[in-house]
DNA sequence: TTGAAAGCGGTACCAC
DNA sequence: GTGGTACCGCTTTCAA
């Protein structure tokens, strides 16, 4: 437990200055160091076991290679975890690290916790959100490069860059696949409208029918919520005591956890998945809709590309010349989100395409 | 975006010297600095906007504030965030700031992401997991004052102090609350056994039954998985089938997703919830156990509490005197869980006690 | 090729 | 009370 050793401690072993220990490690030796001080610097330096005080470093470079991340309820939310995992990896396999402050969902932290992360001397800022929503950015969060995920600021002359999913592509693409399967009475419980999330994915809903020249059955878009409870009421009143003839054959949840409520309802009305009733999901939520009986056909949403895709923007403004300061770029980025087909759609029931 | 203001311009624009400014906004003014002066020197701070930067305190002061958290997949895993979280409240709270290192569930990646940690001269170390494990600390973590949350050192001399859930106790209160709505065949259904979660609870669903001096059925304890079709399956090899008289009246999961597997189960095969058969989680997760169809009674696990716990001792050992380095305490700190009663556990049907 | 020395932005000791 | 100054550990310039 005794103290770690200085780069002082391996020069005087190797015989050296301060500074010749310097160059070699930082690999700009040849040329400024003789071979075999380089060689004894070397050794000392393992022997030693020696690795640079990460904080002067950043003290004397005036960057301390870390980013800052902040996130409204990321961490203890069992969702968007994954955005942070990609985008730490990305910042790790270049030597950054990644300080994450959790606000809890209240906003009035936001400021105090950029403050905390400019003390802090991070070289980034990157402002992450459990699910896809507009915000106002912390005015200092400007000081230093920064980046959104999974959230934009609606104010054009924000001027950070963001990186979403393709919502209404993925609404898109899981009505076609369900359209692609015959269904043509097809349901879509979404969530409450609190996040432009939903919106989106039910633009991109009716985009597909109209692609299809097929027409949206009124009463067939429901916002109901985002959890398992919603997604059983919602589900009892489309089917429930209905004429087979008059349900819709799919319903399309806005996220899997309502899928699991519409199965539950599906479970006790006695219908089959995917027989008598196709269900879809949204999220490929981590050992839910793969696990699920039946196992959920869902929509996953990218998330650990969004993160790992915000982290590499962030960074390679950080090596750029920093002299474009004021090109106000901003820029979002769409992300496709991903169709994983399982075991809880198939092919529209006999008699109703 | 221009530099920030450091501590010599406010002793210019306040007319002092640095060590005065110093002095007096780390409040040990009073007794060292004349009244007028700290005046002068407050505003000057806040008309500057003056914050210290973090880095160069660490450096001097040889601390730098920050807690390292390694943790296994805490992050990307929907589970155990809020140990993280609670932690990180504390932490905050007394003015530290946690970075966080997922290893991914590579286990030898533990070394170098202490290490990582260390080279940021981390005041100290926690090591968190997503379910109660035994494992061996990393050795370089010994290097600073350290904790483990919700996993723990088993070898004896490891002197890694440890915060976990009170599992034994929390498996029988779970058959206690079934015990005394009168049910008497009690099924488990368990996750593997890699995790001594599962051991554990069901040594306490035994002890249960026999400080009520009954007996528990052979068979009814079931080693399935963790996983919703896991709990699909076990609760149908359970049920179905079975004439109504030999099938157990109540079913214990060893979490809550397994037990939205058992009402899946149910579902199907026409049993109600809690009528023919009642259901126990355990975990209470996030917006899982709550919003369920029926919403499940279940075993809470205190994350947050372990979590905070957890840092509260650490930090307390960062404050200690240390003077007294190898009294080596292998505490283990046993968190109890808390029994939330919601829908799904009902008296034991008519006939079955 | 090498080493001495000047900071990076603070803190704290010590004369005055 | 006050300001000068050494130092935390490292990088980098510059003179020898």
């Amino acid at each position: 437990m005794n103290r770690k050793a200085t780069a002082l401690d391996v020069a005087k072993l190797a015989g050296v200055s301060r500074s010749a220990v310097s160059l070699v490690l930082n690999g700009r030796g040849d040329g400024n160091v003789a071979k075999e001080s380089q060689v004894r610097i070397r050794e000392a330096a393992a022997t030693l076991n020696y690795t640079p005080n990460a904080i002067a470093v950043s003290l004397r470079n005036r960057r301390s290679r870390i980013i800052g991340i902040v996130s409204d309820q990321v961490v203890t939310s069992p969702f968007d975890g994954n955005i942070i995992a990609g985008a730490d990896a990305v910042a790790r396999s270049q030597g950054f690290v990644t300080v994450v402050m959790d606000t809890e969902s209240d906003e009035s932290r936001d400021e105090s916790a950029v403050s905390t992360l400019l003390d802090r001397q991070v070289d980034g800022l990157m402002y992450v959100t459990v699910g896809l929503r507009p915000l106002h950015v912390p005015l200092n969060m400007l000081r230093v490069p920064s980046v959104l995920a999974n959230c934009f600021d609606d104010r054009p002359e924000a001027g950070v860059p963001a990186v979403i999913p393709d919502e209404v592509r993925g609404g898109r693409e899981a009505a076609t696949h369900l359209l692609e399967l015959g269904h043509r009475d097809i349901a879509f419980l979404a969530g409450d409208s609190i996040t432009p999330a939903a919106p989106r994915r039910i633009q991109g809903h009716c985009d597909a029918f109209e692609a299809a020249g097929l027409p949206v059955r009124p009463g067939r878009i429901i916002q109901a919520g985002w959890d398992i409870d919603a997604g059983f009421h919602g589900a009892m009143k489309l089917l429930d005591g209905v004429a087979a003839a008059d349900r819709p054959t799919a319903i399309v949840c806005a996220n899997d956890r309502l899928a699991i409520g519409v199965v539950l309802a599906a479970n006790r009305l006695g219908l089959a998945i995917p027989q008598d009733l196709s269900i879809m999901g949204y999220d490929d939520e981590f050992r839910i809709a793969s696990t699920m009986v039946p196992a959920l056909t869902t929509m996953a949403l990218p998330l650990r590309e969004m993160g790992a895709a915000a982290m590499t923007g962030l960074l390679g403004e950080l090596s750029e010349e920093p002299e474009n300061d004021d090109s106000v770029r901003a820029d979002q980025t769409l992300v496709p989100c991903r169709l994983v087909v399982r075991e809880s759609t198939g092919p529209v029931p006999a008699g109703r395409n």
